[in-house]
DNA sequence: GCTGCCATTCTTGTATACACGAATATTGAC
DNA sequence: GTCAATATTCGTGTATACAAGAATGGCAGC
């Protein structure tokens, strides 16, 4: 648990939500969730109002908190952001690369290349995050990685459900290989170039979102 | 004042920290902010949450909340996503381009002209504003919109300062207009590049930028 | 006179109490 | 039986009370 219930409390019903044992729609009793949790009221308002801040959830004055639904088209619209943000943190790090991130990506690219070819689409599910993650990093762009970050985190469960999609494992990772040789060749355009369209959801890559939305 | 006092309450707070009347690495005392607005701690308290939570103050643990002190540095990196954004902003709005985003467009744009033409760097630096805000809400993604605002918010503060340099206003309009031609032609990949350079930080106005907050 | 330790004070973190608006159930009229 | 007006319940919004950790100041020892 954290230092101060507020933000743990913060934690873990952000993780319900992200992980949909919160729905969206459904609405957030303050009584409900501070018996949960077996705190009072206050630290749970309190992490409300973050996760309001944040977009998570709506509080309507004097009608309570109920989680937001994005609705296939925002996830659209995220995904189209986050391609950009991608793109860009991929253009910079290829500018900026020093040898402790090239390690870093090298060692990220490797594993996920194991779990591609063992077809195992937990284990990619993870590297493919690792890997990501090592690419902001490497932007070194403190505030574009927060930003990949955080928007990394709310799509989460969306780029899961894509992984499942058929042949999606080892395009996703002959993507990879192009973007490192970018990153690694110093072509800052190619590796935006690469990222966005690797990252964005083109064709029938959405309707396979809409599909796999509906049925979880 | 808004519905309820805690939202009120973050507007009020959240200006005076952009407004730098709060400054940045001021210590922000529960009970002073308390009151001084005649309220009690408990929506200070939620107001100072959500104001974390979007990165404006940081609350240590027990020892209260802190004015986020950017610096040049990462002041900079805003900057930069900032100018993704709008370029990705631009792009869009260039492909679905429709009659009443083409006319609130031209309208901020003659607005800028005339402010400029006159020399008026208080009106431009609103209606600047006004452009800006219209190309986000000709892109027609509402999550798009809603980064490059709150983003545009947060940069707010450094904008003006940057007005105020020598020939800033008749360059930036200038830059206005071939982003208007770019946009009203259907051309996405011109007016993102545009809208990149027009908002990035490059060459020298990093300098002027560092210089202006020091003296501020 | 300076340094380190302890007591005090001050501020934050959490719980509880109370007030008020919204949702809901109940009752009465038609 | 349906609808509307009203009473009741329920949940949120704000204030206050209390607990606990951090900052501060004083005192003793050197």
């Amino acid at each position: 648990m954290s230092e101060n219930v507020g933000r743990w409390l913060r934690d873990e019903i952000e993780n319900a939500i992200l992980s949909n044992e919160f729905a969206p729609g459904e609405r957030l009793d303050e009584m409900v969730l501070a018996s949960r949790f077996g705190v009072s009221r206050t630290p749970v308002r309190e992490a409300l109002m973050q996760l309001n801040a944040i977009g998570l959830i709506e509080i309507r004055p004097r009608r309570g908190a109920v989680v937001i639904d994005p609705g296939p088209h925002r996830i659209y619209e995220m995904f189209e952001v986050m391609a950009e943000l991608e793109g860009l943190a991929g253009s910079l790090a290829a500018r900026r690369l020093d040898e402790e991130s090239r390690r870093v990506i090298t060692a990220a690219h490797k594993r996920c290349e194991q779990s591609a070819k063992a077809g195992d689409s937990d284990a990619y599910y993870y590297d493919n995050e690792e890997f990501h993650k090592a690419i902001y990093a490497a932007s070194r762009s403190d505030f574009l990685e927060e930003q990949c970050m955080q928007l990394h985190r709310r799509l989460r469960p969306y780029r899961r459900l894509q992984l499942r999609v058929r042949n999606r494992l080892s395009t996703s990772f002959s993507e990879h290989c192009g973007i490192v040789d970018a990153i690694f060749a110093g072509d800052g355009e190619e590796a935006r170039r690469l990222l966005r369209t690797h990252v964005g959801i083109q064709g029938e890559r959405f309707s396979d979102l809409v599909a796999s939305m509906s049925t979880r």
